[in-house]
DNA sequence: CGAATGATTGACCCCCTTCAAAAGCGGTGG
DNA sequence: CCACCGCTTTTGAAGGGGGTCAATCATTCG
């Protein structure tokens, strides 16, 4: 069912990013232009060039890779903020999609990186941001590798939940499906559905808006199902 | 480094590609003294301050997590080459240990960072550094969320092999237990040696000396085991 | 040898997957 | 306004892959 999505035409970007000024990475991203994106547009794709790297001004974007058989695992949910497509190859070697409506900053990989080479300012926020980007996707595979159904889902919903600016009081937006949760941690659609309804049945959360809206009704409770 | 798809092998410092000439890192790490370790003492332990930045000599290292109630996830090996304790943080949010005797080399973090803050060239290495384990760690992410258990093992055991100057032809060391491989797969120690025997079974490895060294009897058939 | 550590093998079971169907939920057009 | 359609979510039933518990085997070392 995602062979369709994948198979799909590609959405991609002109060229026309310039970005020339020196110094901080904030400047620099401040010349880049912004693109608007639909629904499970793609960012950029496995396999193709490194041109740009991107900033997330709105929305979220799932970095993905799917093997061959049509199985997906998503990486990382990149919210607004967070840079995608950082790297030292020439080619992507994954593919990343909005999961909802989203805008995107558009920055020359080429240029960064030479600007990188003469400001260890900028390299060192390259650094500490694919360092921190390390740090979420180990925490990903401790979750996956180790924790049950409930434990995954739980932590998932107090990640959105903890995440700076992403809800007002105990209400969280899920601008993701079903799907897209499942192959982030590594469940099928089903059992996230299930954990959910079990969720809600034990109190814990309410589920609004066509359970895109989650409402964490006992913080405390969810906590001590994610197991720290 | 568990990284089949996705990172080259990891760039040696003071040896690689990047950079020819010596620069501030080699010269701070040829400073750097070397510690001798027993199998399976730590390098360090979450929570301690981070102090040093180590680079593995000999021998491997898991860098692992463990949840409050003993479940363990190792994220990485370590092997030679490798730099462990990278990152933004001032205490370390996971531990390291030997799975068999290793040597490493330990650098000063605190001169490590300041240095970067003068040296573009540095901080570059050290961004480079850390992309391709976030590269390696992503790939582990995948296997551990989508695969199944002869889909990991076997694409563990290709990892081994495809690692530079790790094996004479196609006999490959396992310098861990069985229980280091189940914590780094997310799989049970059962789980590993069944599909070991398995695959012993199928002819497609042989084992050796009480099982720690795994000759590659057909690598054709192990890779389309894999699945990639 | 005998103890300790690790690996293998067996039996059973459970959590999650798979397959299938029904129910929501927007949109669109008559 | 409602019927219809596509997409997503939910729910149900059945089965399997890997976990759990436990016993046996292998290797090392005192």
């Amino acid at each position: 069912m995602f062979a369709a999505e994948i198979a799909a035409p590609r959405t991609r970007f002109g060229a026309g990013t310039i970005v020339a000024t020196p110094s901080a990475l904030d400047r620099t991203m401040g010349a880049g232009s912004v693109r608007r994106l639909e629904s499970k547009e793609h960012v950029f794709c496995e396999g193709d060039p490194r041109r740009h790297v991107f900033r997330i001004e709105e929305g979220v974007v799932a970095i993905y890779k799917t093997l061959n058989d049509g199985r997906r695992q998503i990486v990382d949910f990149a919210y607004p903020g967070d840079l995608i497509g950082l790297g030292t190859l020439k080619e992507h070697v994954l593919s990343a999609q909005t999961t909802c409506e989203a805008k995107v900053r558009c920055l020359s990989a080429a240029t960064l990186e030479r600007e990188a080479e003469n400001d260890p300012e900028l390299a060192l926020k390259l650094y500490k941001s694919v360092s921190q980007e390390l740090a979420a996707t180990r925490s990903l595979l401790v979750s996956v590798g180790q924790r049950s159904a409930i434990e995954r889902v739980s932590l998932f919903l107090l990640s959105l939940y903890r995440r700076p600016g992403a809800h007002e009081d105990t209400a969280v937006h899920l601008s993701m499906l079903r799907s897209d949760i499942a192959d982030l941690l590594g469940l099928t659609i089903e059992t996230v559905s299930r954990t959910l309804t079990k969720l809600r049945t034990m109190g814990v959360i309410e589920l609004q808006q066509g359970g895109t809206v989650v409402t964490l009704a006992d913080l405390a409770r969810l906590t001590s199902l994610a197991n720290e």
